[in-house]
DNA sequence: TGGAATGATGTTTTT
DNA sequence: CATCATTCCA
């Protein structure tokens, strides 16, 4: 009870909160961390079974996070029975245990996304499809978009709302390929992120003595971040919790930024339809930032429209204002923020690990990296080219993947030639085509006692046939060696390490020593496995099922000592004395990809908030005039975001000057500098749609600046979103935002891919395009003039090319 | 069949 | 500018 006291009473008050429906609302740096933590350790205090808590969160760091600190709280022994972890890796773990309920062997295969994205390119190009028109990633979004909403590919096929929606789209056979997938997936006994929460949400309502098991056992639940969460995300919470309602969801409407991946909002605003009888708390005491940094903030947020109502405001002391820096080239950015944190460094007794530079897009990191290494300065990157997802670490990793499951199609067509033994691509190939003939697995053909491959040439099948058996013989230790055993045994075993160590390459040996560090973290993990339960060997496959969901985020060695380089996303739940907030410019942040919707260029605001807030004392703003894009020098603007700010936070009064609208491109450093008023017959292009300001987004403009009265959910511009799909029948009273019908896409000839000529810009291809007819706009890519958005209805384009 | 050279192509954010 | 994919040659 005393360590309650610890807290102040907002969070004292949600901490004490035992049985029932509660909601906390939490302020970025209002301590929501610490009223889970607390929340958890006062019940166990309260003579809670500690296995019956359930905690929820987005990132494994922030589970790992927790456990440590209601260690500390209540002694490790009991903060290690609390089931904490991420949606992906809980409901993997229940997935597992319960597989053979639908059909699954227990060591079934996690796709990431690299592998869905290939199998779903080969289905594409096995079904004749133009991979061109049906774009993996595009399909990609559409299939997981309809399982974030629980739609699987007959209820997509029987769709007919989404079946339009496909055939407007010059995709009908989307469907189709959804079925495909769904069956390969099914033979390769794997699945992809999205399954996870989709076969969860059927195992509970398909099987009445699961759901009744797991809701007898996880008597209390908690979920971290909850505006983050999804339809499919959130009908599983909701039938775990439907027996006690003892169920406490936290999180903060403002720091919604995964909408673009099926997050739902409305989660948040719908638990009081849920749970009528529900408590409330607020937590708006900002422990974290300075004054000015939360005034800040705040002043931006308040732009948006859809909010829950609350003040985040703070005692600390006022600190300095914000820092706005413009720059002429992205490399000067760069050097200016190392130097920034060298002389901060110096000057004040702070630590490296003080110190974040925070980007929009993870491309964005090279120029700091540069700048920091020459004044050496350690940094870390987190994010981007994870390390998982480099090839060496893929390839290891695709072995253990094919010896737990061998039916893991992607993993065998990624290692049955690699290291070279001989297998060339002719005879894989033919592999594939039977396969697919005999509607079997890659493995299950190549090691049918009756009916071996037919179409394979001697000398290729027999190779295949060893590689089969040395699979098969690392299988049969599958249960008798360690993780970390096996492991070393395969790298060494499978020719991976020879062929590695023999490359004398940079690139070699550093892949040389990706293999060590990924040896070395099996080795850790079957340490720690070995210290929560001595009895079980930790194997190699749940090595798997914890790697397939890892994140580079999860892997930071804390005592490290390095400035921090990350995307903002990853960003979220972190915090740091001095942030460096780079690339504020049109089109960048906000990210031009973001622009088509109000709702979209409200979440990129949420995201800019969360930008401010990750900062304790110092924040600092900067932007470049000119950056490297594609390879390609172009101009830039500032950042409409950085007029949103209360200018009695700013430190640079200049900024205040009106900017010109978007898309303005060409205008020059002087135009850019003095603002809009320089660009009349200056070097802006005549007939640029610019001028016209057609975008949606300038809505929000500072002329503009009081929200106006939106509705809950202002009808989503017509544009190429593909994201949402509307909300299944059986989702009832959920949110219902059903999207008004596209524009029927007729008038003009005009698509993605178009390789189009226009007099002044020269030969250009079509990125996008997007609008009503009168006023249909096309995004196009010269090579010569740049990333170009041309009303249609001025610029003559000739078509050259589909 | 394997590897190197050349050419096309693409950038949001992540479990 | 990188990475990837395809092509071309040994």
């Amino acid at each position: 009870m005393e360590f309650l006291n610890q807290l102040n009473t907002a969070q004292r008050e949600a901490a004490a909160h035992m049985d029932g429906p509660m909601m906390v609302i939490a302020g970025a740096g209002s301590g929501k961390t610490r009223v889970l933590t607390y929340r958890i350790a006062h019940l166990i205090q309260q003579g809670v079974d500690p296995f019956s808590v359930l905690a929820l969160t987005f990132t494994n760091k922030a589970a790992r996070e927790m456990t440590e600190r209601i260690a500390t709280l209540i002694g490790e022994r009991e903060a290690r029975n609390v089931w904490m972890g991420t949606f992906h890796s809980v409901f993997a773990r229940i997935l597992r245990a319960e597989s053979e309920r639908f059909n699954y062997d227990r060591n079934f295969t996690i796709y990431d996304t690299a592998d869905s994205r290939s199998l779903l390119k080969d289905i594409i190009l096995g079904l004749g499809l133009d991979d061109e028109v049906y774009k993996p990633a595009s399909v990609q979004g559409r299939i997981s978009a309809a399982k974030n909403n629980l739609l699987n590919a007959r209820d997509y096929l029987e769709h007919p709302e989404i079946q339009s929606e496909d055939q407007q789209a010059g995709r009908p056979r989307t469907g189709e390929i959804f079925q495909t997938y769904e069956n390969r997936c099914a033979r390769a006994q794997a699945m992809d992120f999205d399954d996870l929460l989709y076969r969860m949400n059927v195992l509970l309502r398909d099987f009445p003595d699961l759901l009744h098991k797991y809701q007898t056992r996880f008597r209390y639940i908690l979920v971290d971040e909850y505006q983050d969460t999804n339809f499919a995300q959130y009908l599983i919470i909701k039938q775990l919790a439907a027996r006690f309602e003892n169920l406490c969801v936290v999180g903060d409407d403002a720091q919604s930024i995964y909408g673009f991946r099926g997050a739902n909002i409305q989660n948040i605003l719908n638990f009081k339809k849920d749970y009528p009888d529900y408590k409330l708390y607020k937590l708006e005491q900002n422990y974290r930032s300075t004054r000015h940094i939360v005034q800040a903030a705040n002043s931006v947020i308040a732009l948006n429209s859809e909010q829950i109502e609350k003040t985040v405001w703070t005692e600390n002391e006022p600190g300095s204002k914000i820092g706005i820096h413009r720059l002429y080239t992205d490399n000067e950015e760069g050097r200016f923020v190392a130097t920034r944190i060298f002389d901060l460094h110096n000057g004040t007794q702070s630590h490296f690990r003080d110190f974040a530079v925070l980007y929009r897009t993870n491309a964005q990191s090279r120029s700091f990296e540069e700048s920091l290494r020459k004044l050496n300065i350690p940094y870390k990157i987190f994010g981007g080219l994870s390390f998982y997802q480099r090839k060496e670490i893929k390839d290891l990793i695709a072995y253990f993947r094919l010896t737990a499951n061998h039916r893991d199609d992607e993993a065998f067509k990624r290692v049955i030639n690699y290291p070279a033994r001989g297998i060339g691509k002719t005879s894989l190939e033919r592999l594939i085509i039977e396969a697919a003939e005999r509607e079997t697995s890659l493995w299950d053909l190549l090691t049918d006692p009756f009916q071996p491959p037919q179409t394979i040439g001697n000398a290729g099948l027999r190779k295949m046939v060893d590689f089969a058996t040395m699979i098969r013989s690392f299988r049969a230790e599958l249960h008798t060696r360690s993780a970390h055993d096996l492991a070393l045994h395969i790298a060494r075993h499978t020719g991976l390490v020879h062929a590695l160590h023999s490359d004398k390459s940079p690139e070699g040996v550093a892949r040389y020593d990706n293999i060590q560090e990924l040896l070395n973290g099996i080795q850790a993990f079957t340490e720690q496995q070995q210290q929560v339960q001595p009895e079980v060997l930790p194997t190699l496959s749940d090595f798997l099922v914890d790697v397939a969901l890892l994140t580079d985020a999860d892997n930071t060695e804390t005592d490290e000592n390095s400035v921090s380089l990350m995307s903002i996303h990853s960003a979220k739940g972190l915090e740091f004395a001095h942030v460096f907030v780079v690339g504020m410019e049109e089109q960048l942040f906000p990210s031009q990809m973001a622009m088509q919707s109000r709702s979209e260029l409200e979440e990129e605001r949420r995201l800019f908030y969360v930008a401010l807030t990750r900062a304790e004392k110092t924040c600092t703003l900067s932007y470049a005039l000119t950056r490297y894009r594609w390879g390609q020098l172009m101009q830039s603007e500032p950042s409409r975001f950085l007029d949103e700010i209360d200018p009695a936070c700013v430190d640079m009064p200049s900024t205040r000057e009106r900017k010109p609208t978007p898309f303005s491109g060409g205008a020059g450093f002087e135009a850019a500098r003095k603002g809009w008023r320089a660009m009349p017959g200056g070097s802006s292009t005549p007939g640029d749609p610019a001028t016209k300001g057609g975008l949606p987004a300038t809505d929000a403009e500072p002329s503009a600046p009081k929200a106006e009265e939106a509705p809950a959910s202002a009808p989503p511009r017509a544009g190429l979103k593909r994201f949402e799909l509307p909300v299944p029948p059986f989702a009832g009273k959920g949110s219902k935002r059903l999207r008004p019908n596209l524009p029927e896409g007729g008038e003009t000839e005009l698509a993605e891919g178009t390789v189009v000529r226009h007099d002044r810009f020269g030969k250009g291809k079509v990125v996008k395009v997007e609008g009503v007819a009168p006023n249909q706009k096309a995004t196009v890519f010269f090579p010569e003039a740049g990333l170009r958005q041309l009303l249609l209805k001025f610029a003559k384009l000739q078509v050259l090319e589909e």
